[in-house]
DNA sequence: CCTGTGCTTTGCGCATCCGCAACATCGAGG
DNA sequence: CCTCGATGTTGCGGATGCGCAAAGCACAGG
């Protein structure tokens, strides 16, 4: 295993408060891990045996229907802890994480949790804010869901991944991991078909530019007023 | 204020792992308080001074989209902290919740959590098992609205709530709070129209009996085929 | 007892969005 | 270079469930 440097977890939140020392201890204790991209690094219902956090890449986290059908719960990106059950008193992982990209993860076992709440400073509150925010955007996703038509709700989706790993580029700004039709679909509750249409209706307007797995937004505005406004 | 007795508190899990004295402690340092049904404890946005525990009565958990329609985003039965805020490191609400019926209630500034936390063996733990059980049942909300069609929406949203607060009578089992077809729907995200009907077609196959504020599920488990199977 | 407010029921027309199907396109791997 | 699989596009028909509207009912308060 190659020798992790402090300087990797010192500006993330959890750690922000300790000093190098507790750093080094926690980074040696740490398992460090790549995986490809569309891979799962653990299953619903499996024993939350670890928890993560990602150094580099995206995280689909995903429920999986008896039916079959999927549905995107929330996106990961690089800096967040993931998959802490153990924080919640869980023992098994309530859903799916699957790596939209390349993805560097650290981990550690669920039995540290304890410890780590207990011996570190800030990492409880700041891991626990982490919760807090996902809970918001659960919360907002459910009123999305329950109250908006899928035009509003396919412009959020695309808004929400923007601003969260939005990355700047010539004609505007580009969702910065591998993105499906059928991915913006599992998140919005329609189908590929309908997704494929707007973003096709869209781009004729010049609100988005999108290719393969690839998705621009070029208005960022008027796909806020989408967004909100009805048609 | 009346004096509480410990035998309150005793029972309910962030509280079980602690002696007579220092249940008397929590109890001394707690404002007790009576709501009438339908009223706001707290709003949506505003500042999260205090956390509560619902002694007796029932709690929806609602938001409101900025076009005004109205989400219930979760049910809260007695015996359950709610407005944990603080826990998850915000300063406001995220949401509104309002009683159900008539309500009683314990509530600590919000100042206290950490000493909680820190000097009450269990609670915390106990607590995040609450918030983790809450973020699987919004999980299973987003997923069924994503999938799942209106009459197994209602169905499921019927159901979860006889789990929670189904009451034994005579021909089946009652849910044991005021309800309405409109809070129905704002469970559900549709009409209450749309939940007027389908509960009008399930009273004439035996399915539910259901009077003003009131249903009474008498075939729960046809139920349960329509709320995972197709029509 | 009467009146009003809030809850519920029901009918009808229509827009949205899904389902199906066929085809186009791109990229990877041999 | 060719082939195959995954991804994306587009048209068409039809069902689901919403919107509107009108009216019936229960319950509380005077």
């Amino acid at each position: 295993m190659n020798k992790l440097d402090e300087s990797l977890l010192a500006p993330i939140p959890p750690f922000r408060r300790l000093d190098r020392m507790q750093i080094r201890e926690i980074l040696d204790e740490a398992v460090s891990r790549r995986f490809d991209a569309g891979v799962a690094i653990f299953d619903e219902g499996s024993d939350a045996e670890r928890f993560y956090l990602l150094l580099d890449g995206t995280i689909r986290v995903i429920r999986t229907t008896p039916a079959g059908e999927q549905v995107i719960v929330l996106n990961i990106g690089s800096g967040q802890l993931f998959g802490i059950a153990p924080a919640l008193g869980r023992t098994t992982y309530p859903a799916t994480a699957v790596t939209a990209d390349e993805c560097l993860t650290l981990s550690w076992p669920a039995s540290s949790w304890p410890r780590f709440v207990e011996r570190y400073d800030g990492f409880a509150s700041e891991s626990y804010r982490t919760v807090g925010q996902r809970v918001g955007e659960m919360n907002t996703r459910i009123v999305e869901l329950a109250t908006q038509h899928v035009e509003q709700r396919v412009a959020n989706a695309l808004l929400r991944m923007v601003n969260q790993s939005g990355k700047k580029v010539e004609i505007g700004i580009e969702i910065d991991f591998p993105l499906t039709r059928q991915n913006i679909s599992d998140m919005t509750g329609t189908t590929l078909h309908t997704v494929s249409r707007l973003l096709s209706a869209w781009e004729k307007n010049g609100i988005v530019a999108s290719g393969r797995k690839r998705v621009v937004v070029t208005d960022p505005h008027r796909l806020v007023l989408l967004g909100s406004g009805p048609a």
